[in-house]
DNA sequence: CTGAAAGCGCTAACAC
DNA sequence: GTGTTAGCGCTTTCAG
């Protein structure tokens, strides 16, 4: 009964040897296509369990063409944005028996193209990313010239055509603004994890640039400028995307002289940048000296003190989103509307942001 | 100039064609062994950038044998530690020239079984993962039968022989606990997120079965047993593993007639439960009525207030470490040394602990 | 230095 | 029903 255990991966051409058939019908009994008879399948079928056999998805997915496994490349997979994304798009494509390869590139553009042109080597059906640089798609277009699936998640490329999944940042930036102008804070701190190359002074919307940080910054100034009220350059803070910068950013601006009442921060990982800036300040109370809200809802929001007042993006929704119009793209063959799926941000207030505070003649 | 797209993929047949030389010499010249000329070489370059050619992974995987991807299993990804330590592993196997496949399990052993089984069948030369159920591995030893490297990561299995990357998490728990006694508490309240099939009431120990919860449950009783102190069974709370079960698992110690003056909760998603609880519950202040702390550390554990005392483990290391091994493992072909890293966890003290208070006789 | 040919493991015509 | 055979795209002896 103690047999030797053999390192040898067992092929089908083992299976059919030891059910006494053809690897032909072998693989017919196995895969429960053609007409194989009731005996031989399931004399197949115990040689298969038998010698533990695995089918070769390589060798499948050469002949079949397809390898059922969408490649997700996303920024940082420590961004609860992007863990909770990757986890719908993983809970769809497993549900529809599709396997996920994620990859992580640091927000590195090098890094992103490596790791799409990876991706198409090993053949996935399709990817989605969260693409780093909107102005470099050279990538893209070659992946989809071999003849991958492209959606775009959170964030549009223009000139390039590909479904995208996204909300509206210029409406996200635009409501947390609105929020806090219509508690009467006008001296607003806006912290903006965009990238330095991306910043543009002026004319930002006209730089046919986009990205999810410079679309909330467009909606902030597009809030200001509702209210005819005139935003100061000196509370815009640009150029980092970490926790470290954010923290940074923020004790600049309460260095100033005449320090923000409010500040907004761009994302869940610059809002906790700033909140550890904003503890460490000694005579800072939230919200009585400074109101505080972060676009996008970290897990945290409600354990803070105060809470957190967020504009909150559907995460988990987007990727699943995004997951199904890549496999409604790939099922059917030919070509395929592009869609533009915006998903709703929603305000949610609390504890963080209050009226300002009448001005003390201290 | 204008040329028609052509949509079909370009094979090294293509290439070689292009180059005016057979398959054998353009596959030479682009991987850049054996014999080529240098105007071959440069010819096939040429012609294969040209072309856009994207080489076939899988059929030189098939070729090869070995596919440079390393498979993860995690329970989820939305989970910080595993999000930090699929980080590192990220990391080191890309650096090392290897993909990641990761695969979410939701803490479920037949997806996990699945996971398993399909990263088989794609070949993957080996796996990291952080086992559902440590007493149900047949489906590792079915992996590794069939030749992939195995390393667990946070979770040792009895009976299965593989190398492990862990913190003591006996230790842990020991030193989450010493803390609060040594501050004087003796009600503490214990949750731990260890799933109802685990729990055994007694001997735990000899159970035999093992997991970071339980073990973390163990170090628990360690700690009152070497002060000489009972533990008392209904502050223990067992049974969930999720954000709510830690708030109603909370809310339930907070209600009893003598509600503990401390509690631990045994990973960062059951804190935020537990601090979510506190948060609700009138006249609790924390550390003053009630000391609280968490084995492993979120991100958040700073901008809470107050700030959170914690058992931290080296997450990010922990992937990497796990990563370095298998990686190591690959390379030398023959069978390898079963290694047992244990990395240490740290105490760092914050503001969420304090002595326990003279009881008010009010 | 280069080419012809075999073959990785599997499936899909095409026969019988 | 079942077997024979070709071939997916690539690498690698083996000849020349």
């Amino acid at each position: 009964m103690a047999r030797k255990i053999d390192r040898t991966v067992v092929t089908i051409v083992d299976v059919a040897a030891k059910a006494g058939v053809s690897t032909a019908t072998a693989s017919r009994a196995l895969g429960g296509y053609g007409r194989v008879s009731q005996a031989t399948t399931e004399r197949v079928r115990a040689a298969a369990a038998e010698l533990g056999y695995q089918p070769n998805a390589l060798a499948q997915s050469m002949i079949r063409g397809t390898t059922r496994t969408i490649g997700v490349v996303v920024a940082d997979i420590e961004n609860p944005f992007f863990a909770r994304a990757a986890r719908g798009i993983g809970d769809v494509a497993r549900a529809a028996g599709y396997e996920v390869l994620l990859v992580n590139t640091d927000e590195n553009l090098q890094t992103e193209v490596k790791a799409t042109e990876v991706l198409a080597q090993k053949r996935v059906d399709g990817i989605i990313i969260a693409p780093a640089d909107t102005r470099e798609f050279a990538h893209l277009s070659r992946a989809r010239r071999a003849g991958l699936g492209v959606v775009l998640l959170d964030r549009r490329i223009p000139g390039f055509d590909a479904s995208v999944v996204r909300v509206d940042n210029v409406v996200a930036g635009r409501t947390a603004v609105q929020h806090l102008l219509e508690l009467g804070h006008r001296k607003i701190g806006l912290l903006t994890g965009v990238p330095h190359q991306h910043v543009r002074n002026d004319a930002l919307r006209a730089s046919g640039s986009s990205s999810p940080a410079l679309d909330r910054l467009i909606g902030y100034y597009e809030a200001f400028r509702d209210v005819g009220v005139q935003l100061r350059a000196h509370y815009v803070k640009t150029g980092g995307t970490d926790r470290a910068w954010g923290a940074s950013a923020t004790h600049q601006l309460l260095s100033l002289s005449e320090p923000p009442t409010a500040m907004v921060a761009s994302d869940a990982i610059i809002a906790l940048g700033m909140i550890d800036a904003v503890r460490r300040a000694p005579f800072v109370v939230v919200p009585e000296h400074l109101s505080l809200i972060s676009i996008d809802e970290p897990d945290w929001a409600e354990v803070v003190d105060p809470t957190l007042t967020v504009v909150a993006q559907p995460d988990y929704e987007m990727g699943a989103e995004a997951a199904r119009i890549l496999l409604d793209q790939l099922s059917h063959s030919g070509p395929f509307p592009i869609v533009d799926r915006v998903l709703e941000t929603v305000l949610k207030v609390r504890l963080s942001t209050s009226s300002v505070a009448v001005p003390s003649t201290s």
